[in-house]
Formats: structure tokens, C-alpha cells, sequence
DNA sequence: TTGTACGCGTTATCAC
DNA sequence: GTGATAACGCGTACAA
């Protein structure tokens, strides 16, 4: 079942022309006389003509589509980047084609061979957390194919990158738990193969070192898929409480960590903020509903998004090959609410 | 900047060989020798040839991609369904280019133009909740464009189309408020352009009318724009609390509706279920760590995406003209939690 | 001002 | 068993 567009070739049938007449006139040339165009473009809408773009794909040697690669679409944050990237990509003509790893390596290799077949004109991503070889990303890239890394970006990889001030945002949050005299301030973070997880977790080492305070290793833990297996979350949080001397805030460093880590204190009915301080990574509108409401460190996702499609465009359309690679680093919003003052 | 990549005529040129032995042998034709395809196979590996998938739509007329219109990816529910499309579209070798229509017709009229205009084989819509007109819509039909719909379907435009069962599924939430002894049960509706609208409303007043109570009119309220517009929600809610005879419960027909008059009680101080008792449709995990926790409406999205998609590729892959098309509707869930459970 | 021929990458058809 | 050619739809260099 299929159904059939009209073509110049149709075009230039019904009026007795040739097709490249037709597709002259079309496009306005100045060689084409003012009747034959009105003639050619009554028509062409009269039957509704649309050029089709794959035949403009294999000539142009562009499809004027981007590829876009997230772990979980469903992950507030990064439907809130792809609605930066779509903005940015329509109104400059280009269509997004959005793919999700599910933070699997497999997954993520079989959608870059997919999508760079020659399908895409440029790629925008943030790594799967179980990615630690970027062989097929280097490839790419040494192919030419523009990419922007944005969120967990590899760094030896030389070109744009959008990031968070990930040091900063985690050494804010972390200073606001000292400051609210929590004394004892676990993390659980992400796989510390991302390059945002050795960042996040050098600004909370940064601030515990600024005031002076010891770090016990014994409270930070790892969650290896970013939080996207419950169990993992379950486990760190878990052991946290088991400690001899517990913790009395967390510092959560993803999305779903937190979400899950609060989902647990709940269950295990620990009362936030007095047994346990929590601030930790989210974009969802919805944390400002929690009990208590959850102070977050936020994204300027929409934001990043807007910034990476802009650069991959840049690139895309620039003449000669780009050397100059930017790193946009921009600065988080820490939103304190109930979750993490203390009350003692 | 471009990145070139291999072509068969590339390979057929190093091995002295002809185009088309070179495409036959790739594809293990018998007529071609063993000795040669091996040659071909091993050179065609060593360059890292791909088949460049736009002269083969171009040749195919088919793209296998497949278009993808929702109001906002953000929205849970929608990216859930986009989870299950997307699981079976690449099951099947096809890709998902995800669009998002913001609830404006406009949008959505730009976006079917642009995806029809022939870079895709089929379309799975959840329209805006503007539409209604749906003249756009049905030409592409008439063109025989494989077309699917969920969630807020055409019911003039006969093909296949998934749904939940929203006349059960507010039914049951009207009732159970009914049986926890709420008196005046309040209804915040979506559009009433939308067939789900109107399926929803007449699950409200059937489970009325079952129970032998009068409808109250005003207690019956439209949000336009879905609730993506935060001021009609407002308007909205606040009336309904003016009324001289207020409601002491509410049934939300959308998603964010839902959370958003949430949001309003709780800044207004309205103690939920104690002054208000809750129930509203919602696809989000995050409900439950609301306080109180929300009793909501979920679909099956996932499901009802991978129902989608799988109903589409048939239509694509059929060969004759499809006639007999299918509505499947599924169950809702209603999850009882807090906000809706009278105390009194 | 308009038409003819070619190429983008691939495969089907026909020829050798 | 392999090669040449046409075709998919479009734009453009070259011809007229």
C-alpha cells in the first residue's frame, strides 16, 4: 500500500514542457519568462507538488535531518533538551530523528550505525553511562561527521561539547547541606566512567575540602546505570543506612538516582529533612509537589539543547572544516526547598 | 563540511569489477562466483561500506521511517507510547522521527506538510488539542498515506486506531469518589473538539446517572488547551471554588490538568482528600511521592505505542488495500491512593 | 527563453 | 558468471 506524490516530470507532461523548465521556474530562475512561471506554479499547486526530498537527499549529499541520541526520552531532562534541539533544528529546516540507548553500549552502537549510514547530516548526543569505549564515536568523527556532545560528553573527543557546571552545581548544593549543619553528607552518584560524574563529584570534594571537613569514602557510592535499574539505587541507599555512622544528607547526582533515593526514604519511612537532608539532580516540574518538596539541582536543559543544535548546525554548514571547538559550560539552578533544611 | 562514504562504485572500481556484480554479490546473489563475492565481501568490510539508504529510498520509494506527531514528548504519557513505537519500529528496521505539535494546529499542519511531503512511509498521530479540522488529515488518507491514530483520534477518518477505554476508565474513578462518599464531584475536561473528551465526560455523567445523581453543570469545566496552557487551569480550579455550592471532590481528564490542579490546592492550602478529594489522569511515576499520594488514571502506554506501531507496519507492509480496520481499546488502570479516600 | 544530458547510489533487466 | 544500461526525482552545465 503505498500512495504516489506528483514529480516534475508530471508537471512538465501535462504542460508540454521539459523538466527542467519546470524546475526552473519553481525555483524562480530569471531565465524562465513571468508566464511560463505562473503557468508552471499554478499547476504545480493546483495538483499539490511537493519536491521530494530524497531526491534532493541523494543529490545534495544532505538529508537535512540531525540525529539525536539520549538514553531515555521519557527522562525529563532530556525531553526537555530535545525540545531545545527541535526548536532550534525547525526553524532552520532540519528534522530531528530522536533515538534512545537505554544506556546500553549495544544499543547505542547499533543507533550510530544506523543513523550515520549517511542518513543524518550531524549528530547530537549525550553517552550511555555504560559507555567506555568511543572507538565508533572517534571513527565519526575522524569520518567528519559533526558532532556535539552535550550532558555526558566525551572528552577525548575534540569538538562542541554543552555541558552543566556540573563542579559548580554539586559544590553549591553540597555547601548549602554544610551550611544547614549537616554534619555527615553522602553522594551517590553515577557511573564514574562519565566524565559528569568524576565532575559532579569533584564539587562535592571541593566543598567538603573548603570547610575543612574530612571525606569519608565509606560514603560515596556508585550507581553504574545512572539509576535506571532500581536495584542499583536500592543497594546504595541501603547500604548508606547501614552504617555504623550513618549519613545525615544525600547528595544525588541523577535524575533517576534521585527520584528513586526519595521514592526509598520514603518506603523506609526516614524522615526527610530531619533524619536525612536530600538535594539532588532534577528537571521535573513535579519535585515542587513531593513531601517534603525536594530542593533540586536543576538543568538549563532547554537551554543546552537550544545551544547544541545551534553549534551542530554551525558546523554542519560551515565551508571549511571547524577547528576551533567550543566548550559552553552553563551554570545550574539550585532550587532550595523543604528537603534539605535542617530543622536542629 | 562533509563526510564522504564508500559507494559500491567505489569498491567495483578497485576491483576492476562492474557496479552491478559488485551490488549482487553484496547481496549474495547465486549467480555471482564464490571467489568473487568473497573478494567483494572482504573489500566491501575492510572500506566499511554501508548501502547508502537514501538512493535506496529513492529507488524503493519507501524511506522506512515512519512519522511520529504528539503534542509534547515531554508529557510522560506521550513518551511512554513513544517508548513502545519506538520498540517495535526498530524490531522492524524502521526509524521514528518524533514530532511534537504544541497543542497548535498551526504546528501540527507544518509538521504533517513536511514529514508526508514523502520522507516517511506512515504516521502514528495523537493530534493537538486544537485540531478540528481535519481536512489536512484526511487528504493524506485519500492519498492512502498508512496512517494510525492513539489517544486523541479522528473519528471521522476510518483506519486503525488505539485508545484507552476513557469511558470505563472515568467511570470507575467517578465511582469509586462516588463510594468514598463524595457528594459533589467536580470534572475538569480537555477540549471538547476531542473524541476523548467527549468519551471521558460520558463516563463521568453515565457513572451520575448510575448512582441516580443529577448533574450539576456547573460543575463541568473545559481547559482548551489540554492544561499546557497554566492559566486555564487556574481559571478553572478558582471558579469552581467560588461556586456557592463548591465541590468537595474533582475528576481531572488530562494529564496536566491533573498535576497542575495539584499544584493550585496545594498553594491555595485545600487539604486533599480532607476539602478535596482527587482523581485525574496521569502517566507519571512521580504521583506516588506526591503528598498525599494521587490517586490517577493510567494508560497503558507503552502498550498502547507498541499496538500503534505494530497496527502501522501492517498497513505499510500490506500489498492490498486495507478495508477492515481496527479500534482496540484498552483497559485503564485506576490506582487508588491517598487523594481520593474520604475520611469523613 | 527553453531543452538535452548527466549525475547522485542503487538495483532490475537484458545482453554477452 | 559478469557487464552495460535504465530508472527512481531532482538540479544544473551546456546546447540551441
Amino acid at each position: 500500500m503505498k500512495f504516489e506524490a506528483a514529480t516534475i516530470k508530471d508537471i512538465a507532461k501535462a504542460l508540454g514542457l521539459s523538466t527542467s523548465t519546470v524546475s526552473r521556474a519553481l525555483r524562480d530562475s530569471h531565465e524562465i519568462s513571468e508566464a511560463t512561471k505562473k503557468k508552471i506554479r499554478d499547476y504545480a499547486v493546483e495538483i499539490n507538488y511537493r519536491p521530494n526530498p530524497v531526491a534532493l537527499s541523494l543529490k545534495e549529499k544532505r538529508t537535512l535531518s540531525i540525529g539525536v541520541v539520549v538514553s531515555e526520552i521519557a527522562n525529563t531532562f532530556f525531553s526537555q533538551v530535545i525540545n531545545g534541539i527541535e526548536s532550534i533544528a525547525y526553524k532552520n529546516g532540519y528534522n530531528v530523528i530522536i533515538t534512545q540507548s537505554r544506556e546500553s553500549l549495544e544499543r547505542e552502537q547499533m543507533i550510530l550505525d544506523y543513523l550515520t549510514s549517511r542518513s543524518i547530516d550531524g549528530l547530537i548526543i549525550s553517552i550511555s553511562s555504560e559507555t567506555n569505549d568511543f572507538t565508533s564515536l572517534k571513527q565519526l568523527h575522524e569520518k567528519r561527521l559533526p558532532i556535539v556532545f552535550f550532558d555526558r560528553v566525551v572528552e577525548e573527543i575534540n569538538t562542541h561539547k554543552v555541558i552543566t557546571d556540573n563542579l559548580q552545581g554539586v559544590y553549591q548544593a553540597t555547601q548549602h547541606l554544610i551550611q544547614n549543619k549537616f554534619k555527615r553528607i553522602a553522594i551517590i552518584a553515577s557511573n564514574p566512567n562519565l566524565a559528569i560524574t568524576r565532575e559532579r563529584l569533584a564539587g562535592y570534594l571541593q566543598a567538603l575540602a573548603d570547610h575543612k571537613i574530612t571525606v569519608d569514602h565509606s560514603l560515596i557510592r556508585y550507581c553504574s546505570h545512572g539509576g535506571s535499574d532500581v536495584e542499583e539505587v536500592e543497594i546504595a541507599v541501603k547500604d548508606l543506612l547501614k552504617l555504623k555512622k550513618k549519613p545525615d544528607a544525600l547528595v544525588l547526582l541523577a535524575d533517576k538516582i534521585t527520584t528513586e533515593t526519595f521514592s526509598i526514604l520514603k518506603r523506609e519511612k526516614i524522615k526527610v529533612p530531619g533524619e536525612m537532608g536530600v538535594i539532588g539532580f532534577n528537571n521535573s516540574k513535579y519535585t515542587s509537589l513531593f513531601a517534603p518538596a525536594l530542593s533540586v539541582i536543576r538543568q538549563p536543559a532547554f537551554e543546552m539543547g537550544e545551544k547544541a543544535a545551534t553549534l551542530l548546525l554551525n558546523l554542519i554548514e560551515s565551508k571549511r572544516a571547524v577547528t576551533d571547538f567550543k566548550l559552553e559550560s552553563l551554570a545550574p539552578e539550585i532550587i532550595i526547598r523543604e528537603s534539605s533544611q535542617n530543622s536542629r
